[in-house]
DNA sequence: AGCACGCCGACT
DNA sequence: GTCGGCGTGCTC
């Protein structure tokens, strides 16, 4: 008898086993089709039997295996390695396999027939009959694709899709006026030109390279402008010519496109795989399927990409580590950096994590000695120097608009001067609440515990939680007074009081509603480099990625509602995006200022921040975390719940709490379930009850047992829980 | 999670 | 008399 065992998607945590007369050891890690219940269901092969299993103690009767539809061998089987990594992912998040699978897996490598996975080949070149065509094309796009093949000669398929659409690329080859290349010609006068590594990047990179092929953590802290990227690619160089891959990591979306241009342009030879959720499905399994065959050598992407099979790893680079984006907070949870150390080990060679404002937890880790700290102090370009910063004293100035004194003449200063500000303000919209002075009405949203927010422009009333909308009233909605008023500071409103008190300048608000597309997001930044805005409002969309080059003032409007907050890492999160938009001032010959608006000027924070010393921010912090036994002195996991009504989720809570396992493990800490933090969000009602343990071991072997139990629990309509191990906010 | 089976209220 | 609410139980 041959039975096959099989991951199903499916939130239960077990596995199910069928018959497979013609199944083998090397079906392992092959898609399945199986009858389920009345259904069907396609699931992963991961274990192959030869006999039943034995039976378990609780089971009634022997069941029949059912048989499988069929088994797709039309791909090959994901490797051991990568069942592996989904295996440990799913034992450490205490997911089931089958969904775990399900993430790490993109959806079309379950679903596909025996597409034409292999790349063809990638090189093109400009035909004669393109030639002739340049001349009379009336179109603008694809006369630009043509000309560009023209000047630079054959280039790669993916070069080209990263500068032109897909139907453009598909049009051309059509009409014959691109060919395919048979051989990839020289090119290697075409690589970008790079700048010379300084002191402390040699340095680095020697280090790097003395440890390639041997598993190691690396915690690279450079500060803004010291060339970190400089050293990630030089690196993966030495990588590259050894014949190996290289798996880059980097927080957002919105980032890809930029440093997938850099890498392109500095490895036009390399075939490079960028991998993210809005990458076209068929384009994903394609990476996916070129980085498992080892066709891919360079793979960037968002924390999805961990789950990318490689066939000759040589190196994993985490950019920006201490990005909570790493984390995925929907469905099955991860966090895809500390995935990355995992498969680092697994594979046996080299991680750079980089930062210049690294996780509490990686400095922690350097700092005991699990991860080799590398540092590098000095902005690469010797000109550039640090900003200085300064703290606005809001208790000693009146703010009527969010603006103070000291800050408008900051400004006009710079726009005297033909320089640009940057004023950074972490709430879009004109207002945060709109209110009645009367009666206390607040723009409540009707399915969070949250206010709407005020959407001028678009004489809306919006939640930025659920979405929910609704026209601006007139009066007060809950006792009809007509005096309702816009409170406090968004974006749009500090915009309108710029170009109230500044009627000359060039205003540029850059947030989630005016920069909706990639298109328009890049349209403003070119506008900004070019110089045509004076001055830039926005939310931290401006602290990533992008250097504003002539921007010689940046303005924090509100720095102080990180300072109190109830969530732990909210300092934490506030010191590195500080130090962030600090470092896209005062790049290159104009040296930066910053103002900080604070009605706590004394706060250690801002000591540290305007001494640029991280190190003794994270010494500080660590020590507090320490006394409150807070991560990384202490390992969470958060059992968290949804249900129509608060009762309930509580009601399961109490339940769960109730079949706790009775050996208790020592050293281990479980609290009360409490409502969240945000109790109502679209309509559910949530509460969660915090698991807290002095070891990682501990706190795994407590789960364990108490997990069953937990999926025993009977739950009333409409309740959903998940568990979330090593939780970011709590 | 789905999807069945199963037992009590307002309807053509 | 039925259609349909969602409580409870199962999926190899």
């Amino acid at each position: 008898m041959s039975l096959v065992r099989v991951a199903l998607p499916l939130p239960l945590p077990r596995l199910f086993d069928y018959e497979a007369l013609d199944a083998c050891e090397g079906d392992v890690g092959r898609c399945v089709r199986v009858p389920f219940g009345n259904t069907e269901k396609t699931g992963l092969i991961v274990d192959c039997l030869s006999e039943p299993p034995p039976i378990q103690e609780g089971e009634k009767t022997p069941f029949e295996y059912k048989p499988v539809l069929s088994i797709d061998r039309s791909k090959p089987p994901l490797p051991a390695d990568w069942l592996a990594l989904v295996g440990f992912a799913a034992r450490y998040y205490h997911a089931p396999l089958g969904q775990m699978v399900a993430v790490a897996l993109p959806s079309v490598w379950r679903e596909g027939e025996a597409t034409a996975l292999l790349p063809s080949n990638p090189w093109l070149a400009l035909s004669p009959e393109g030639e002739e065509a340049i001349g009379d094309l009336r179109k603008k796009a694809l006369r630009a694709l043509l000309e560009t093949l023209r000047e630079t000669g054959p280039q790669r398929l993916e070069h080209l899709r990263a500068s032109f659409p897909q139907a453009l690329l598909r049009e051309a080859q059509t009409t014959g006026w691109l060919k395919p290349l048979e051989n990839a010609p020289e090119r290697s006068s075409l690589s970008a030109l790079a700048p010379e590594p300084v002191a402390e990047q040699i340095a680095v990179l020697a280090q790097l390279r003395a440890h390639l092929g041997k598993f190691r953590s690396f915690l690279l802290h450079g500060i803004t402008g010291s060339g970190k990227t400089e050293v990630y690619l030089r690196c993966a160089q030495t990588v590259l010519a050894q014949g190996r891959q290289v798996l880059f990591l980097v927080p957002e979306i919105g980032l890809t496109p930029q440093f997938e241009a850099r890498v392109r342009a500095r490895f036009p030879d390399n075939h490079v795989v960028c991998l993210h959720s809005k990458i076209a499905p068929k384009r994903r399994v394609q990476g996916f399927f070129e980085a498992m065959s080892g066709h891919a050598e360079l793979i960037l992407g968002t924390r999805l990409s961990i789950f990318t099979p490689l066939k000759a790893p040589g190196l994993i680079v985490v950019d920006e580590e201490h990005d909570p984006s790493y984390r995925q907070h929907e469905g099955i949870r991860y966090s895809a950096r500390d995935l990355a150390v995992w498969r680092a080990r697994q594979w046996q060679i080299p991680i750079v994590l980089g930062s210049a404002t690294p996780s509490l937890e990686s400095w922690n880790h350097a700092h005991k000695g699990h991860y080799h700290l590398l540092q590098m102090h000095r902005r690469a370009h010797a000109k550039a120097v640090l900003p200085r910063i300064h703290l606005i004293d809001l208790t000693q100035q009146k703010v009527p608009e969010g603006l103070s004194p000291s800050l408008l003449r900051a400004l006009e200063h710079r726009l005297l001067r033909g320089e640009q500000s940057l004023l950074f303000l972490n709430r879009r919209g004109y207002a945060p609440v709109l209110s009645c002075p009367s009666c206390g009405w607040a723009s409540p949203c009707p399915h969070c515990s949250a206010h709407q927010v005020l959407h001028r422009a678009d004489g809306r009333l919006r939640c930025h939680h659920c979405g929910t909308q609704a026209p601006i009233p007139r009066v007060c909605p809950s006792c009809g007074n007509s005096d309702i008023l816009p409170w406090g500071q968004g974006t749009q409103r500090v915009e309108e009081t710029l170009a109230r008190h500044f009627p000359q300048a060039r205003i540029l608000r850059l947030d989630r509603d005016s920069a909706h597309t990639q298109g328009q997001w890049a349209r403003f930044l070119d506008m900004i480099a070019q110089g045509q805005a004076d001055m830039v409002v926005g939310t931290q969309m401006l602290a990533k990625g992008h250097d504003f080059p002539k921007v010689t003032l940046v303005g924090v409007l509100d720095a102080d509602s990180a300072l109190f907050s109830s969530d732990f890492r909210a300092p934490e999160r506030l010191f590195s995006q500080l130090m962030q938009v600090g470092g896209r001032a005062g790049r290159a010959e104009h040296p930066g200022e910053v103002l900080i608006q604070t009605r706590h000027p004394a706060h250690p924070l801002f000591a540290c921040l305007q001494k640029h010393d991280y190190a003794g921010f994270a010494a500080l912090t660590l020590k507090e975390r320490e006394m409150a036994l807070f991560p990384p002195f202490s390992f969470q996991a958060l059992l968290c719940v949804q249900a129509p009504a608060i009762e309930t989720a509580m009601a399961f809570l109490e339940k769960a709490m109730a079949c706790l396992p009775h050996a208790q493990v020592t050293a281990l800490r479980v609290y009360d379930p409490v409502p969240m933090r945000m109790m109502r969000l679209a309509g559910r009602e949530r509460a969660q009850l915090l698991i807290e343990s002095d070891t990682r071991a501990a706190l795994h072997r407590f789960l364990l047992e108490w997990l069953p139990g937990v999926y025993a629990v009977r739950r009333d309509t409409g309740v959903s829980w998940h568990l979330d191990v090593d939780p970011l906010d709590l």
